[in-house]
DNA sequence: GACATGGGTAAAA
DNA sequence: TTTTACCCATGTC
């Protein structure tokens, strides 16, 4: 077992057993190491303490509950400023394809492409010159057959794999955003709809969540709610566009393309994360 | 557990 | 090219 499988097996078991509470000795003997060690191995690559994560795990429970009420209001401001407002999209920009590269099926652009590991496991990633163009997880289908689907979506144009290339794309998520960092660009196809739900999604601030229907009201139609969930369902490119902080208005999790239990993961990840600033107990 | 609902998609007309 | 039928990561009664 790598260390990027440990670091995921361990998420996975947190969550699945975090009514209990688990001891740090506990988890580690889950994946085979001492606690010192694991502590250790785990804050390196997820940059928060096994502790902080299990906390953030309860407190998220209780807190997604709440979230439907407090936090989806101040969510739903926020989105309705989204017009021009950048105010939480952590400079990443989001790009569309023009109808004309489109009409040339990507002849001329050239595609890098890589797998590479994460805490959540390993990531599927793909980039054009404009930008990140495709990142998923690779679960149940693998990265060929990942590959597949781009080709084919895209077949003029050349691929190469060159996971130095697409390697930062990952990086960047994990580490954290220093001063004067160029903006982030995502390279993306969809329809005007669907562009315009990834644009919304990208100002939920982190740590935090909306539901499907406040996007909607957000778009102004708030009849929408079923369709936006489609059009989330369709990111083309996890973790950047935050389509894991979308949940049911109820609290429920809602779905997730690649397993609720790694949409649980993420989002435990993200609150643990952003709980360092707000420091909140329950 | 039904049903209104709006957008995407593929296949038919 | 337009229509239609079917699928849904929702929400509400």
């Amino acid at each position: 077992m790598n260390d990027y499988a440990r670091i995921e097996k361990a998420m996975t078991y947190m969550v699945a057993n975090a009514t209990e509470q688990p001891s740090l000795e506990t988890v580690a003997a889950q994946v085979h190491l001492s606690a010192y060690h694991f502590q250790r191995l785990f804050c390196r690559y997820a940059g928060i303490s096994p502790k902080r994560f299990l906390q953030a795990l309860t407190l998220e429970r209780g807190k997604q509950l709440i979230a439907s009420a407090e936090s989806l209001t101040n969510t739903v401001h926020a989105l309705g400023l989204s017009g021009g407002s950048r105010l939480y999209d952590h400079f990443v920009q989001l790009e569309a394809v023009t109808p004309g590269e489109y009409k040339r099926q990507g002849e001329g652009v050239e595609i890098a492409y890589g797998v590479h590991e994460t805490p959540f496991g390993s990531m599927f990633v793909a980039v054009t010159h404009r930008g990140i163009c495709r990142m998923g997880f690779v679960d149940a289908t693998s990265a060929d057959e990942l590959l597949a689907r781009l080709t084919k979506e895209w077949p003029r144009s050349t691929f190469c794999h060159s996971p130095d290339t697409t390697r930062c794309a990952v990086e960047r998520l994990f580490t954290k955003p220093e001063g004067g960092r160029a903006a982030l660009s995502l390279h993306v196809t969809g329809t005007n709809f669907q562009i315009a739900v990834w644009r919304a999604l990208l100002t939920i601030p982190e740590g935090q969540f909306a539901s499907y229907s406040h996007i909607a009201q957000a778009l102004g139609r708030p009849k929408s709610s079923r369709a936006v969930g489609n059009a989330v369902g369709a990111n083309p490119i996890a973790l950047w566009i935050p389509c894991h902080r979308v949940i049911q208005q109820s609290g429920a999790l809602g779905g997730y393309r690649w397993g609720l239990e790694k949409k649980q993961i993420v989002q435990t990840w993200e609150v643990a994360k952003h709980s360092l600033l707000i420091g909140t107990h329950s």
